[in-house]
DNA sequence: ACGTATGCGGATGGTTTCATTCCGCTTATG
DNA sequence: CATAAGCGGAATGAAACCATCCGCATACGT
């Protein structure tokens, strides 16, 4: 209903709306959602009053991102399902492609303040609700190819995903990019079903279980 | 040199102490080493003045905390080496005993902070590197054993725990400590030597890797 | 090419959050 | 019981941060 509010932007506005989008998305990912605002001005290239103009308050900007974001990864989870030849494949596909989704976990479930604010607006809430459905249904679909170990669920590879991600404090860029890579990649080998697997204590995690 | 200057403590005076530790050991394990003061005091059941008239200043404190981890940690590390029949279990068993070196790895790595304090006091920096070289033993060893995939090395170790560990905020304790302990069996399954193994990216990360 | 509405940066004021100190009261100890 | 040792937490000052405002710059319609 709100016509359409960007496009009346004049096109250097535009252009450094999507700059501060982007560069939230990056600090937001790497560093969770309590950065001072200044640090994503600084990193978009642009005055923080450029960023107040554009976002009234951090509560919007975290808004503005989480559609921008829950938006990207709903399309690459829809294009993994389509292209790659299975569930597990598609599931590896989409953390592999890991900014993206662990933005996405990041705001859908680690940081109360983000989820607070998803929370009480509907439309984000359908869509973080979405994006859960689709990776239970990767998760799921994985299990019944017998490639995903079974004693898992949505919660644990959210989870474990979040938790490794968050990027090192005060490492050189190229050390920490790679460490990232690495710890993908033993994740998800931990994460294959065969006969090695120790059984994991406890109950299997499920995306219920990262609400509160 | 300085006496003892521990046993010349009130016995509640000394018992304060204890408490003090223990709950800083507990919340910098958690949630790093920038945690405000009086929550680690709140945690600890005293003052804020209390724990300012045994710890100076926080870098104190940090000391203090660095010093009596890493006793333990070499000590629980050489029992493990010592009653476990292979370096992959004795690893195991230490990664296992988490939280005792998910602190160590926390200030030893990843606080910038806490590794600046422990560089400059050349004691606690012999502890850490005494610690980095156990932990190289287990991780050759128990390469050689044929039981720990071979393109990792400590460093990438290190890393993939402290990231693991950092606790999740905001969710219920049970929660919280189901999903570590899940992760961590996680991890060790990524770990194994197996032939489903995807090799893993760049290069393997030493203890160097963690310095700067 | 020009006038103007739109946008820009960053200094600034007010607020919140922390670290650290101080002091009147309490308690262990001999 | 006397008293030195210890205690809690209000008070203080500094730092970090959010959000606003305004003089200057620039895009865009004519």
């Amino acid at each position: 209903m709100t016509a359409d509010p960007e496009t009346r932007l004049r096109a250097d506005a535009r252009r450094n709306r999507d700059q501060i989008l982007a560069a939230a998305r990056t600090i937001f990912a790497a560093q969770g959602a309590e950065v001072p605002m200044e640090e994503i001005a600084r990193a978009a290239g642009v005055g923080v009053g450029t960023l107040y103009r554009r976002f009234p308050d951090r509560d919007a900007l975290i808004r503005a991102v989480a559609v921008d974001n829950f938006d990207r990864v709903l399309r690459d989870a829809k294009a993994a399902r389509d292209q790659e030849a299975s569930d597990w494949e598609a599931l590896i596909r989409l953390l592999h492609q890991s900014m993206e989704l662990q933005l996405s976990i990041q705001l859908a479930m680690v940081s109360p303040r983000a989820l607070a604010i998803l929370k009480s607006d509907p439309a984000i809430k359908a869509l973080r609700d979405e994006l859960l459905l689709v990776m239970d249904a990767f998760v799921r679909g994985a299990q019944a190819e017998g490639r995903l170990r079974t004693d898992v669920a949505t919660g644990d590879v959210a989870i474990l995903f979040a938790t490794l991600l968050r990027q090192m404090p005060g490492k050189g860029e190229e050390v920490a990019r790679m460490a990232t890579r690495r710890c993908i990649g033993i994740m998800i080998d931990g994460l294959r079903a065969v006969g090695t697997n120790e059984p994991l204590p406890g109950r299997a995690l499920t995306g219920a279980d990262l609400d509160p």
